[in-house]
RNA sequence: GCGGAAGUAGCUCAAUUGGUAGAGCGAUAGCCUUCCAAGCUAUAGGUUGCGAGUUCGAGACUCGUCUUCCGCUCCA
């Protein structure tokens, strides 16, 4: 299937089986949100359930994991240098319909003068830029004759300003009323929370921090289905580490974040690390690790060394000393003493790793055969991630047989999500169970009754074995954990 | 943001030059001791995205608007 076609044939099977459905859709939808259907929702906890025991349970290092809110003192997102850096004028040009950065435009126009012109221009833009003035900016560009790279005009539109984070008040009464973000990522929630974690839980570095939970960014365009949403869930560890080690753990993370990848079954030829060249203000180390969605290799996790910066800035801010004191010895035998850590950072995007999941399981099978016509669209979960674990189906709905699925029933829901199912021919029924991905079904049929077992299927295969009934919840029970 | 295309039942699509909005699948309730979709019966579901205009009459024509998709741009 053409790629652009199965990302169109995603989106319409994850609406159409309850798994992704657009926002306010009564409404004429949200523009770049998305809400998650029954079967959505259970998928997308699977992941952040697996993501979350793996880094805090299931992993070497000494994790654990906070949750901290959505709202945060507006100071924290001066420090993190999201307020400065994210919120900055832009301008387009009419005719070539190309957007600049009202500095980048100015700066770049400012190196073909000669020195002290450009500096004069500078100092202009930067005392325009600190008070805002916009009209002032346009004027100051017009008057400079500064053209458009592209189209060599200067019919420019007004100044406008984008920021990346979305604001709201705090406080019931507008007047007193303090102006509030909502975070634009998890991490600072992590890092205001460091002394706090480390004292309180007596953590010894190197050691990390894990959170899970809803950041919010005004992209100006924002596409994909649910790969760029404008509300979305990172799932963040943050692990400090000693000032020089940084490289190593850097290292380290980066191989042990694609082995978590390797374990939900994907073909590592799905992905590739992309390294950043030009690094953020805050980093001294980078990369992405990218997955060959429908829409080509993108972006679904980030691997930072962040150095000291957001701990140093944090400490500049609040007047807090960020400081971890290691008693550990160097190779002098003198005590490592107080420090700021250093932080590598893995940042994964948990949408867009539903979005990977439901794109590497999506196969549309053609089961003809000589005599008809046959298919089936199938969504190859891993058992640990599938919505449904198990369907529990009656032959027909008299004769007692549904009794005796009611007593499977009763035992596995204990374990795992199970799905009870009476009508139409157990055909049928096991089609609309391959189209949200559940691995087993089991059928219990007249027999049942004389000798306690089941048919299981399996949904990949399709193959079907008899199997006693009293072992059905250990078949899946094993599945789910392997 | 710009350009292009498209919006009809849950889904896929029909509806002669403007003349009573339909089908298949799906869904629901039944029938059939029914192990891999499309057996039988019945039922529900639509102010044709929304709003104006032209007309005796608009799903169709005109304008506006909203939404989605594709490309560009932008951001990360």
């Amino acid at each position: 299937m053409a790629n652009e076609n199965k990302l169109q044939a995603i989106i319409g099977h994850a609406k159409e089986y309850g798994f992704v459905f657009p926002s306010s859709e009564i409404y004429d939808g949200l523009g770049a949100v998305y809400d998650y259907g029954q079967w959505g929702v259970e998928l997308k906890r699977n992941i952040r359930d697996y993501w979350w025991r793996w880094m805090t349970q299931m992993n070497e290092q000494n994790i654990v994991g906070i949750d901290a809110a959505i709202f945060m003192h507006p100071t924290t997102w001066k420090a993190s240098g999201h307020v400065d850096n994210f919120s900055d004028p832009m301008i387009d040009n009419k005719d070539s319909k190309k957007r600049y950065r009202v500095d980048h435009l100015i700066e770049g126009f400012a190196e073909t003068l000669p020195e002290a012109d450009g500096k004069a221009l500078l100092e202009q833009m930067e005392q325009l830029l600190a008070a805002d003035d916009f009209a002032g900016l346009k004027t100051l560009i017009e008057n400079n004759k500064i053209k458009c790279g592209v189209s060599g005009t200067v019919n420019w539109t007004d100044i406008r300003q984008f920021n990346l984070m979305f604001s709201t008040q705090v406080g019931s009464v507008a007047e007193e009323s303090n102006e509030i973000f909502l975070r634009p990522e998890t991490a600072q929630g992590i890092f205001v929370n460091f002394l706090n974690v480390q004292k309180t839980g007596r953590m010894k570095i190197p050691f990390g921090i894990a959170q899970v939970g809803k950041a919010f960014r005004n992209e100006i365009v924002a596409r994909g289905f649910i790969f760029r949403m404008r509300e979305f869930e990172q799932m963040e560890m943050q692990f400090f580490v000693r000032p020089g080690t940084q490289k190593q753990w850097y290292e380290y993370w980066k191989e042990q974040r694609m082995e978590w990848h390797r374990t939900l079954g994907i073909p590592e030829s799905k992905y590739r690390f992309h390294d950043h060249v030009k690094l953020a203000h805050y980093a001294d180390a980078a990369c992405d690790i990218e997955y060959d969605f429908p829409m080509g290799f993108k972006e679904l996790e980030g691997i930072h060394s962040r150095t000291d910066f957001d701990l140093t800035q944090h400490q500049t801010y609040s007047k807090k000393k960020m400081q971890y004191f290691d008693a550990d010895l160097d190779e002098n035998g003198k005590a490592y003493g107080n420090y700021i850590p250093y932080v590598i950072e893995t940042s994964i995007g948990l949408d867009r790793t539903v979005l990977m999941i439901l794109s590497e399981a999506y196969v549309e099978e053609d089961l003809s055969t000589e005599e008809k016509q046959d298919s089936r669209v199938v969504l190859k979960f891993i058992p640990k991630l599938a919505p449904i674990k198990l369907a529990i189906l009656p032959l027909t709905k008299k004769d007692g047989l549904p009794e005796l699925a009611e007593e499977l029933m009763k035992e596995c829901r204990q374990h795992f999500k199970c799905f009870y199912e009476e009508k139409d021919t157990i055909g049928r029924r096991y089609r609309r169970m391959d189209a949200i991905g559940t691995p087993f079904c089991v059928t219990i049929d007249h027999q049942t009754k004389e000798d306690q077992m089941v048919t299981i299927r399996h949904r990949d295969s399709m193959e079907q074995e008899r199997v006693p009934m009293s072992e059905v919840k250990n078949i899946v029970m094993k599945a789910i954990n392997a």
